[in-house]
RNA sequence: GGGCGCGUAGCUCAGCGGGAGAGCACCUCGUUGACAUCGAGGGGGUCACAGGUUCGAUCCCUGUCGCGCCCA
């Protein structure tokens, strides 16, 4: 018995329940062992995150593709799984350390604060994996993976130890992108360029052997910069080697304002002249292109900030190596000071002093952190980096090959354009919360790295122990004993970056390297969903270390997603306070509405604005999926267990077989083809348009009527093309139909386990149909399924059917139309006459005049050879029909209706005859256009004579 | 500066070489035996602009203008 109103919410706990009892999601399953195998991994959400709508939009459509296959017997793996999220986590548990008015960080330790993390993890890790529930995920929860889980972690250690033994992993010492608030390094990936209006400083820096006077342009060169603070340290002024003005100076040398410092002028590409003064002061352990113009000049690198950004001068044998005598106040004043009070407090001193020349305004990017929002400073470090140049060409070449392609195709050149140019990978991470670097280091710094602390520890030993650095007896005990050897041998305190772990994710969550069973079977999967701004953090990395430890793709197709925006086109953003949050919808209208509106919208290559409203319009769909099969239910339609629907003899049934087919077929097509808006659209169209709107009101008199065989079989067919309808709409509306499946009958399974209908001959075109019948001969498997062999699928094909139907339609609204615009009420009823009609017509006539009355609002329903004198005539498939309103219409509006009508028929032929009389239209347009043209001419002229007689006849009945 | 994409009905968007489409909004009518979360009917667009290719362009090409995103 199904529920009078549709309660979403009701449904979505109960069915969830459901799924989960009977493990449905379960890959793997009995059933489906000899099944070949569908694979999805989800890309794993942060551990800290919440549902927001990208979220949505990537589950739902993994979800649709994850059900489709499922119904099609595939084995499916959906693979759930979260990710750590380094530094945002570490955030999250910081912050809570600090409302809580606990110990921070540093004060309890990395071992308590790693033990708050996990504690954290397991009180509110499970938010997001919950909301994805919510949603009607069918992952298979029972493989919930994280990135720090035990067997994740060793596959992350096995690939640092591999690839650092293949030199794909180093240690080096170069500029970072270096967050000074998070205190750790960062990739490149998580730096932002932001457009800030600043400023271009122009600095005068005295010539070497020259009296400086700020008057006397000969006495100094000035040189342009945005981070004069830097300028501490300095170690060369660049010209351009072309520069006529400069060229003369390259080899001399300046002397540093404020320090003292002499620094050589050098002759460098990297100065532009055309930029700011043309000269340019170097500043190589600041700024990374200054570090390559270091490197090519030989020249000290000279790092005068800490880990902070305040200026570290005291001490600092870089800064104050070669300074004259008294520079220590300058130390004194500026050392600790933070790095923006330092620009400002050093631009005031080279003011004061005169090498200040002039301050321009001047608008350039500057990096900012993605996490902490803070400028980044670039910082010179030791980090281990990968060789993401070397990793990258399998990678590339697998895209190229078409080995993996993307989905649209277009992305394939933002892919290319990253590998291209990749730089380094920088790995190592100064937090706690992740996979910490198996390196271990000796007192001299050397380093060994190894799967397990005993083994690199044993390495290190044997080592020192060789260079009799240690005794051989001092190495034994230090082996045996951990607090011998503290101090001796210290671990890498680093962790890390979160995208390593995640770049494993397609073949560690598999179960490698411990058991290789599951990576046997599921991988490759069998497709990526993600959003295009993890093309370069996650897509492009799991390329590269599936093509290297895998040997193979992890994927051979990658669908790129929109971006969800809000309805005016803007980024959802908390700043901007224009987030929707997809939980909210759920609760407003179900989740099926907001699957359904997401899959609608997801047209390729497109970013979606969401409008709250198109859910609600989506809601109203599902209630009138429920109110139809609750129409069915009322009226006792039932599917017998023997019902053929092929055998059907109803003209109204084998229509609505044929034109479920043909749903079947455009569902089923654009599914495949990623086309899920194409998909949602014609299934919305099928189960509105045409099942509740015709065959439900065509079916409606018969089933009113007295028992019959046809009542018998309109009955079953009503419910069975409900059932079609059911599994259609499952994939993008879960919920709602695994209810109406499992309230419609006593159902031996769920319909998330039901087989998907197969698709047969109907929807195709002429030309389709000849296509698959040409290249039968080359695979005979293809043709009959793709036609519809009754041998391998049922044949719904019946163009009569069609045809007649089509009849009944054309009719029911032409009526309605001329009486709405004819203001009859619909109480009145109007005769009709059927002037001239073919014996077929009048057949129809007969067989439909029930329908027809009822939905036409009709009287009685006659034969004659020509219409009635004041009658309204219409043209039905070329047919005159006629409503004999004399006395009830409004001779006038008739008028202009017909005048409208002449007009229109007027404009085809003119149209038409326009090409026709072209001889070049003639001779190059292909000959079935040519037809299809004569065509509709002689349809318009036919429709144009039907008008004019029925003026005619409107003037004889004045 | 380089790259990608977008300008189609009031709004949000499909379509992408042969007669302009959907949903929402709007107007009119409706207690017709599933559904007012509904039904019936209707109005509304030189498909950004300018050239070109073509028998034919909303669709392909070039340019211009406007908007968005990514990378430097």
């Amino acid at each position: 018995m199904i529920e009078k109103n549709y309660q979403p919410a009701d449904i979505e706990v109960r069915i969830a329940a459901a799924w989960e009892a009977a493990g449905a999601f379960k890959a793997g399953r009995a059933d489906r062992v000899d099944a070949e195998p569908y694979t999805i991994v989800i890309p794993p959400p942060n551990v800290t995150g919440s549902l927001h709508m990208g979220h949505a939009l990537n589950n739902t459509l993994q979800d649709i593709l994850c059900r489709f296959e499922r119904m099609r017997g595939r084995d499916v793996l959906w693979q759930p799984g979260t990710d750590h999220a380094g530094i945002a986590t570490q955030m999250v548990v910081e912050r809570q350390l600090m409302e809580r008015k606990e110990p921070g960080r540093r004060d309890m330790g990395r071992e308590k604060f790693l033990e708050r993390v996990w504690q954290w993890k397991a009180e509110s890790g499970g938010v997001i994996v919950n909301q994805l529930k919510r949603l009607g995920a069918s992952c298979d929860w029972s493989r919930e993976r994280f990135t720090m889980d035990e067997g994740l972690s060793r596959a992350v250690v096995k690939v640092f130890v591999q690839l650092h033994r293949e030199g794909l992993i180093y240690k080096d010492k170069r500029l970072v992108n270096w967050d000074p608030k998070l205190l750790t390094a960062i990739s490149d990936l998580e730096v932002q360029q932001i457009e800030v209006k600043g400023s271009l400083w122009h600095l005068r820096y005295p010539l070497e052997g020259k009296v400086f006077d700020p008057e006397d342009p000969t006495t100094f060169i000035v040189v342009a910069t945005t981070r004069p603070e830097t300028m501490l340290g300095d170690s060369a002024v660049a010209v351009n080697p072309e520069d006529e003005r400069y060229v003369a100076l390259i080899g001399k040398h300046v002397i540093l304002p404020l320090v003292g410092r002499k620094i050589p002028i050098v002759g460098d590409d990297y100065s532009d002249p055309e930029k700011g003064s043309g000269a340019v002061k170097i500043t190589p352990a600041h700024d990374f292109n200054d570090f390559e113009v270091g490197r090519r000049h030989n020249l000290p690198q000279i790092s005068i900030l800490d880990i902070e950004g305040r200026l570290a001068l005291d001490g600092n044998e870089d800064y104050l190596r070669g300074l004259p005598e008294g520079s220590a106040q300058l130390v004194e004043e500026l050392h600790g000071m933070e790095r923006f009070a330092a620009r400002k407090s050093i631009v005031a001193r080279l003011e004061d002093f005169g090498f200040l020349e002039k301050i321009e305004p001047n608008t350039h990017a500057v990096p900012h952190g993605d996490r902490s929002g803070v400028v980044i400073e670039p910082y010179l470090t030791d980090q281990w980096y990968v060789d993401a140049k070397t990793m990258a060409q399998p990678a590339i070449a697998a895209v190229r090959s078409g080995a993996t392609e993307f989905v649209p195709k277009n992305w394939e050149k933002t892919y290319f354009e990253w590998m291209d140019n990749i730089q380094p990978w920088c790995i190592s991470r100064q937090l706690w919360w992740g996979h910490q670097i198996p390196a271990w280091y000796g007192p001299d710094g050397k380093v060994f790295v190894a799967e397990t602390e005993e083994e690199a520890v044993g390495h290190a030993l044997g080592y020192y122990v060789e260079q009799e650095v240690i005794t051989a007896e001092q190495g034994h005990d230090m082996a045996l004993d951990p607090a011998l050897r503290e101090g001796f041998i210290t671990r890498d305190e680093d962790v890390l970056d979160t995208w390593f772990s995640s770049a494993l994710w397609p073949f560690s969550t598999l179960g490698w390297p411990d058991d290789n069973t599951d990576v046997e079977r599921y991988y490759p999967t069998n497709v990526l969903v993600t959003g295009f701004d993890i093309i370069f953090f996650w897509v492009a990395r799991m390329m590269m270390m599936g093509m290297h430890f895998m040997k193979d793709v992890p994927f051979p197709t990658i669908y790129i997603h929109a971006l969800v925006r809000d309805e005016k086109g803007a980024k959802m953003s908390k700043s901007k306070g224009n987030v929707i949050d997809p939980l909210h919808l759920i609760d407003d209208y179900g989740a099926d509405a907001l699957r359904f509106t997401l899959s609608a919208m997801a047209a390729q290559g497109r970013d979606i604005k969401l409008a709250p409203q198109r859910v609600e319009g989506y809601r109203n769909f599902a209630t009138k999926l429920w109110n139809a099969c609750r129409f069915a239910e009322m009226n006792e339609c039932a599917l017998p267990a023997d019902f053929d629907p092929t055998k059907a003899t109803e003209v109204v049934n084998r229509w609505i077989a044929h034109e479920t087919a043909r749903a079947t077929r455009e569902v089923t097509e654009a599914i495949e083809a990623y086309r899920f808006n194409d998909a949602a659209g014609a299934a919305y169209r099928f189960v509105w348009n045409v099942y509740c709107d015709w065959y439900l009101e065509l079916a409606k008199p018969v089933m009113m009527g007295e028992d019959s065989p046809a009542k018998t079989e309109t009955r079953a067919m009503v419910a069975w093309a409900r059932d079609e309808i059911l599994k259609l709409l499952h994939p993008f509306m879960p919920f709602i139909t695994e209810e109406l499946w499992a309230v419609t009958a006593a159902r031996t399974g769920l319909l998330a386990l039901t087989p998907w209908p197969l698709k047969s001959r109907c929807g195709l075109t002429r030309e389709q149909e000849a296509l698959i019948i040409a290249t039968a001969s080359s695979d005979p498997l293809v043709a009959p399924i793709m036609l519809g062999d009754p041998a391998v699928v049922p044949d719904f094909k019946d163009d009569a059917a069609e045809a007649e139907i089509g009849w009944v339609v054309d009719l029911v609204t032409a009526v309605r139309s001329v009486r709405a615009e004819m203001n009859i009420t619909p109480a009145t009823l109007t005769p009709l006459v059927l002037a001239g009609a073919s014996a077929e017509t009048q057949a129809r006539a007969l067989r439909w005049s029930d329908v027809v009355k009822r939905l036409a609002r009709l009287g009685d329903i006659s034969f004659a050879d020509r219409s009635p004198d004041g009658a309204v005539q219409l043209l039905i498939r070329g047919e005159v029909v006629a409503l004999p309103l004399k006395g009830v219409i409004d001779l006038g509006a008739e008028q202009t209706r017909l005048e409208k009508e002449l007009a229109k028929a007027e404009a085809d032929i003119k149209r038409v005859d326009a090409k026709l009389s072209n001889e070049k239209f003639v001779a190059n347009a292909p000959e079935e256009i040519v037809e299809e043209e004569k065509e509709k001419r002689a349809e318009a002229v036919a429709r144009k004579e039907k008008v004019l007689e029925a003026m005619q006849r409107l003037k004889g009945a004045v």
